[in-house]
DNA sequence: GTGGTCTAGACCACA
DNA sequence: GTGGTCTAGACCACC
């Protein structure tokens, strides 16, 4: 697995997972209907524990971004439809309001900041008929 | 006061009144060497318990936003110069990794992204020298 | 065979068929007397463990629906004769509690509801003697 | 708190606080912008672990039925609108097309259905506009 | 083997 | 005081 865990950041481990994969199927890295590995598997890999990672598949599963099947455990959704919701474009907005407010202050150009989304998006495959 | 707190946002009211602070600096809605209201006026106007407040004040204060004297209270720091920290950068980027990710899979195009980015920009006045 | 599996849901699989042969039974689809597939065709067909189909088929002689002979394999009941136990009604009863009041509170009106009841019950057959 | 608890039963016991928090608020027995109580009060009310509790409760803000405040604890959603979404719905007309089977087939009568049906929805205040 | 549930206890962030 | 996170270990249902 491709996941690296800061164990010493703020951020919670269950949601450093959680970006983590959400980045892999942006990236491409996470095929849709891939397997992922199952809760213990994966928390054993990582030195967690395994409740840690049932949090995650399960908020994962609830956005929509996985399913979870009986027996053969967790795989990325592979019709999967998460949406541009209002209420998702509006906290987007907001964390760039904050986000851009800081940057600049501390001397990030907008140049800068321009070019890391597009470096960002370089890595994201084309979406049909783009 | 500009503030507008969202008590039943996951992000911590402390968060939310700094980064509108940083924010209203951003957007030079607070000059250099403007003063703040006191922690009790504040904290009373919000209505929320001056601890809070404080906490806020003295993170500023750590990070260099603001200055605080001993009778005249909390101002912005007169000589704002926040630093574009190695650090600062690596937190940046890896957060706008996971950001566009996210964005790019609920259909966000880069050009929608970048127009946010440019609208926060156009709001900031431009630096001396700029 | 009639039967659709959705493997992704959260109903069990050996439930879903339980489920659908009694439907198949309420509905006249599947006659008293009438002869299920064997074990292992009917997990071949759906692609299943035969173990879960096995499951089934003992839970639903247990409860009356069908009758197991040594060579011939499966029948439905043909003397079916399920019964209207107080613990089943309680259960009904206890479970409908809670849905309406979903329903109700997610903006289903009663009658919407109890014409989906009606719609459902024009499906069966009238018993004898009605 | 007015919650019974069946410890034996297969039902999940946070599935059965859910189903009795929702239903307790149809019945308007809790009112929107009612606080309930904290994790670890409720546990202890009914004699379970916070987590069991923690868990209901964190269900029903993503499904929007409760908000958390950051230190009041948690509330009914004072602004409740859950919605009668085609999945929803789906999922009711499917579990509909199951229980009616089964009722059916045990002798339960039609009327006899219906008038459960409307004697919850008897419970229930009427909506505004009705 | 898989995930789901529940318990128990620890520590932390927030207000 | 509140909820949030993480650990640890148990037992169960399903397949």
């Amino acid at each position: 697995m491709f996941l690296h865990i800061q164990f010493e950041s703020e951020v919670p481990i269950y949601q450093q997972i959680k970006n983590q994969i959400i980045r892999g199927i942006a990236l491409g890295e996470l095929k849709l209907g891939e397997d992922l590995p199952s809760v213990r598997q994966l928390a054993s890999d990582i030195g967690i524990n395994f409740h840690t990672v049932n949090k995650v598949y399960n908020q994962l599963k609830q956005e929509g971004w996985v399913v979870i099947h009986r027996k053969s455990g967790v795989m990325i959704n592979p019709e999967l439809k998460v949406e541009k919701t209002p209420e998702y474009i509006e906290g987007l907005e907001e964390l760039l309001k904050t986000v851009t407010a800081e940057a600049y202050l501390r001397g990030v150009t907008k140049e800068e900041f321009i070019q890391w989304i597009e470096n960002n998006y370089a890595g994201y495959p084309l979406r049909e008929g783009e």
